[in-house]
DNA sequence: ATAGTATTTAGACTTAGTATAAATTTAATT
DNA sequence: AATTAAATTTATACTAAGTCTAAATACTAT
């Protein structure tokens, strides 16, 4: 519960996540971070990663791969994975809270939070040719 | 697509996990298989997870944690994970399909499969003083 | 029995991330 | 402004979870 301490690595890597329309792996974030001309330690990106999580800056996304994802958009919402090209796409409808509650019920916990993943095949690996 | 092999490694792991009551990782699996006596190889343990998923005799989890768990059950079925003391409870309520529908329609995929993993605080977690 | 295929084993290797300690930067105090 | 203290970055070592490889065993089919 601190005030908030943008450094230029972290705001540099904040406005790198918020400006990528896709959700970029930690080496991604590196990778891009080394091609705009920047030079940060290893642990440094992994830290200020966490800080913006913790902040509620960017959402950390586990998606079920190996490594996680950041997300720029902070709203609740989920994502859809294509089996085929492996796009991770926005999943903007909630799950509803009829379901939530009944969930809630049959198993007696207090639920505070839902991560869907879905996987399909998306709509241009279901044309290849177009 | 061939035919099942359970040798006495593979067979061996199924059996623990098809008559334990958690989802346990790898790791603790190799516990278990040590206390009950058996020496398998690292390596084999995890060919054998691999292969019993492949097979559809067991399930393979990914929660969200550094490590993925296995479970016995293969109907298909969801968790819910309790942020106090980590366990591990069967949700066996599905996504209403309307949802689903609704999901598919709005991102263009053909939607398979969904993977849902809620959070919260467990019955025990709630009552600390019982 | 022999040859061919599949599996297990031991151990090296990979990937993703954490931990540590020194160096640097930033903020606070005199 | 100079000094001290706190926070952050850096480089690097380390860990956890899992994959890969090549040799040794075991199983299958002739
Ligand atoms: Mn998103
Ligand atoms: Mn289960
Ligand atoms: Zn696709
Ligand atoms: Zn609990």
């Amino acid at each position: 519960m601190s005030r908030l301490n943008l450094t230029t690595q972290r705001k540099t890597i904040l406005d790198l996540i918020q400006s990528c329309e896709d959700h970029p792996t930690a080496a991604e974030i590196m990778e891009r971070l080394r091609t705009n001309g920047h030079q940060f330690a290893y642990g440094t990106v992994y830290n200020s990663l966490r800080y913006l999580t913790d902040a509620g800056l960017i959402r950390e996304l586990k998606l079920g791969e190996t490594a996680c994802r950041y997300d720029g958009r902070t709203e609740d919402h989920y994502h859809i994975v294509c089996k085929k090209c492996g796009r991770v796409d926005e999943v903007l409808s909630a799950p509803p809270a009829e379901w939530i509650r009944e969930v809630a019920a049959k198993t007696n916990y207090d639920v505070h939070h839902s991560q869907v993943v879905f996987e399909g095949v998306c709509n241009s690996c279901k044309h290849p040719n177009a």
